[in-house]
DNA sequence: CTAGGATTTGAACAGGAATTCAAGTTATGG
DNA sequence: CCATAACTTGAATTCCTGTTCAAATCCTAG
């Protein structure tokens, strides 16, 4: 039997059911019976399909990183001035809430990267996309005329990429003293500033 | 035998051994082997003196952050204009490296906030404080003519401290699209938006 | 329908770490 | 200097989790 279409159909579970667990319990309470429980499956046969649980958690990592980012991307592009998408971009750039599994556990991923090479280079090319859809924002609208651009277009991309993820940060952990309306009321300053423009929200 | 001076001195050795142990090997693979081994004692004396782990870790991480702000605060108001203390406070908010054991450990011990309200308020008294040691610089700075601040100082302080904590994590965890320089001239380019006048570094 | 490889299971095993604790050592008040 | 309580130790114990594996079951090619 050569490898079945549900073996990957099994990896794809065992992955969804890694991301569940990690957004429940926290990247290092996973246990291996959790992913399993939540798959469904025996403690065994998780090892079976994936023999280092490491590959498992780059998987997880990497299948987060994609989903948030294509998610990101086709909301933004469905906006049409550039204004718009920059709200937008805003708008999904921050975690809705504590209870937003997908920027949590991006989160708990990203923590990885503090040892992983690999997980670290998932955590870059995540920024630099990120980066990359601020900057095409900022440049189309100047080429537009609709934004005066304060500084280059990649700084000021990468500047908003960084605040979103410093308050993004706070708002993931409890900091009482920011909440997603200053967030976003902050990020849209910023954008302000960056672009000469008076942005509103939706 | 009343609880003696020593009793304190230990649970001061225990932290500072904590603080190091975590710097080296990172918050959840720190053992209490460890922690014991860092401060030369046996690993039941160390529960002999935190019988609760979690407390050891909320000491360590009160410990930090006490010692960061502090060592932040002194810097800054050894400088004499608003401008130079702006640029104190950038400098002295950025991890310096890879290798910055402060500002390692502080986002190590940031990450508990996730999970315990505990950590969560020292994280929210840390994040408070920046942001009035920032509000002050701009207030001042406004206050003698310096600054022509873009918005309300509490408001653009909050931003800059936002921004430089996820500059920092970038730092922290091998984005290798962020590095320090990059990450300073960002943050004075803000400062800069923020205050509408041109920093530069010493 | 069947043979044989793929997959799954769950019990057994192994290892590492926290925790306990009885015994020994140290420090201090009187 | 003594009595007593604080402190320390390290070996024994317990707990938890990953890992192994033989047996059972499932799938699919032919």
């Amino acid at each position: 039997m050569v490898r079945s279409k549900k073996h990957y159909t099994r990896r794809e579970q065992l992955i969804d059911a890694t991301l569940r667990s990690v957004a429940e319990r926290g990247r290092d309470n996973v246990r291996i019976r959790d992913i399993a429980a939540e798959a469904g499956v025996s403690p065994g046969s998780v090892l079976y399909h994936y023999p280092e649980l490491s590959e498992l958690m780059f998987d997880a990592h990497r299948t987060v990183v994609e989903r948030f980012f294509r998610s990101r991307v086709e909301t933004v592009e469905a906006r049409g001035t550039a204004g718009d998408r920059l709200v937008a971009a805003v708008d999904t750039g921050l975690p809705s809430g504590r209870d937003d599994d997908v920027a949590r556990t991006l989160y708990e991923m990203h923590s990885l990267a503090d040892r992983s090479s690999v997980h670290a280079a998932l955590m870059t090319s995540l920024f630099d996309r990120e980066v990359g859809l601020y900057a095409t924002i900022l440049e189309v609208g100047r080429s537009t005329g609709e934004f005066t651009l304060a500084q280059p277009a990649r700084a000021g991309a990468t500047t908003l990429v960084a605040l979103e993820d410093g308050l993004g940060l706070h708002l993931l952990s409890n900091n009482t003293s920011v909440d997603l309306p200053l967030a976003r009321r902050l990020m849209l300053a910023a954008a302000q500033q960056a672009t000469g423009v008076a942005l509103v929200g939706e």
